[in-house]
DNA sequence: AATGCCATGTGAAATGGTTCACAAAACAGT
DNA sequence: ACTGTTTTGTGAACCATTTCACATGGCATT
């Protein structure tokens, strides 16, 4: 019998930094699992990722109540739990664009596959790359885009692209009906309001890191992102 | 001569927000300057990566006036004064640490070098790698790791190995007097106070997508980590 | 059944970050 | 020189997030 732990309360709106720490709380399971403990505290949950017990507890808090008093989580049932919020407790239909140097290394990274982002169209414009076969996956020509990401009915795109041509591709994703894009070109790009567009920008981890040795920071806090 | 344009706060924390928007006003104000802008207002930067105009003023406030009243900021001058401020008006020596699959891809990816970030030393311990060619660079024994990176003079270093070896190497670089290291491995390390540590995690952003998908939020907000 | 202990869950307080709103400054045109 | 227009720079107000602190609940032991 599954009892309802808290009622879903619509106003609450989540903060991108819960989620991410989400992330992180899901890894940290995935291994206190892997470790063979039952049950894990929030003490010891901040432990491992560098955080603050009553951070987890109010993170978690939002979402219901998981734990119990005296014990602290139960492993398994807390990753399950944290799967199911984020969406990873099911697999995704994903299609890679650009298949450059980025491109090529996010094909094989095993941690997207283990998350359930399954990678299972690969797209270039580049006539040498299109019809090669990386790790099973043929590589398709871009000006079919639209066309074969509704049949292959892909629900998230990555985009490794060059730049100057991101926001051309992008526009195609959108009209392919693509609701979630993550985007590795360092450019701005615009995309309807019912589109979720996340960016990752390498670059900027670096400078910071360059911001922090010539201006001596003290602070030193990890981001996690 | 040079007018100092604010005294140095030291009580004055900049926040990492700040820093990271910093990164987008310089990758602006390199396309402003290439499209021939003399000067740019608030509002226009603020437009053009997605953020407000208020929000634009008060980042660069907190470094000085850059800015002439009426007319807005010098795309050339700003952007020299940004890249001092993340210290990426200069060259920084880098070392890579795994070339795998993301490895390899880092190597080539331009928008580090462009940034002043060279990757000047690469190490493996895949016997079949070491002593391969990588873009001009010969890849080295990591059990070398401690002396070379001293002997390179390397101040930065990206780790791209698998999470299980992550920590061994961190503390190998440590051991070199590194002070500054970019991890891409999806485990959360430890360094001591006075190294800064950064991780990328790639698998984050997809996550947060997947959430927003499952949850159908309506913020979307874009973020640029 | 009662006691002691431990760790959660959560309002309230504190802190931190963003937006507002406006005075001040600079330029252009007359 | 004056007027109008524009846009900066910045305290103050606002809003969001984090931390605090403690009542509550559950387990273990006797």
């Amino acid at each position: 019998m599954a009892i309802p732990t808290k009622k879903p309360d619509k106003k609450r709106r989540i903060s991108e930094s819960t989620i991410h720490r989400l992330s992180l709380y899901y890894r940290a399971l995935t291994l206190l699992e892997k470790e063979n403990y039952e049950t894990v505290s929030s003490k010891e949950l901040a432990r491992r990722e560098k955080l603050t017990p009553a951070q987890v507890r109010k993170d978690l808090s939002f979402f219901g109540s998981f734990g119990t008093r005296g014990l602290g989580y139960p492993v398994n049932e807390l990753k399950n739990k944290i799967a199911s919020i984020l969406g990873i407790d099911r697999t995704w239909r994903v299609a890679l664009v650009g298949v450059g140097n980025i491109g090529s290394a996010l094909v094989s990274y095993k941690e997207f596959m283990k998350q359930g982002f399954q990678i299972v169209k690969l797209f270039d414009n580049d006539q040498r790359k299109i019809g090669s076969n990386h790790k099973g996956i043929i590589v398709s020509d871009i000006n079919n885009l639209e066309k074969e990401l509704k049949e292959a009915g892909i629900e998230l795109v990555i985009l490794a692209v060059p730049a100057t041509v991101a926001q051309y591709i992008v526009d195609n994703v959108v009209k392919a009906g693509v609701k979630a894009i993550l985007n590795f070109a360092p450019v701005n790009l615009r995309v309807p309001d019912d589109v979720y567009l996340r960016n990752e920008n390498m670059s900027m981890e670096l400078e910071y890191l360059s911001f922090a040795l010539v201006n001596n920071l003290s602070q030193k806090r990890v981001n996690e992102g």
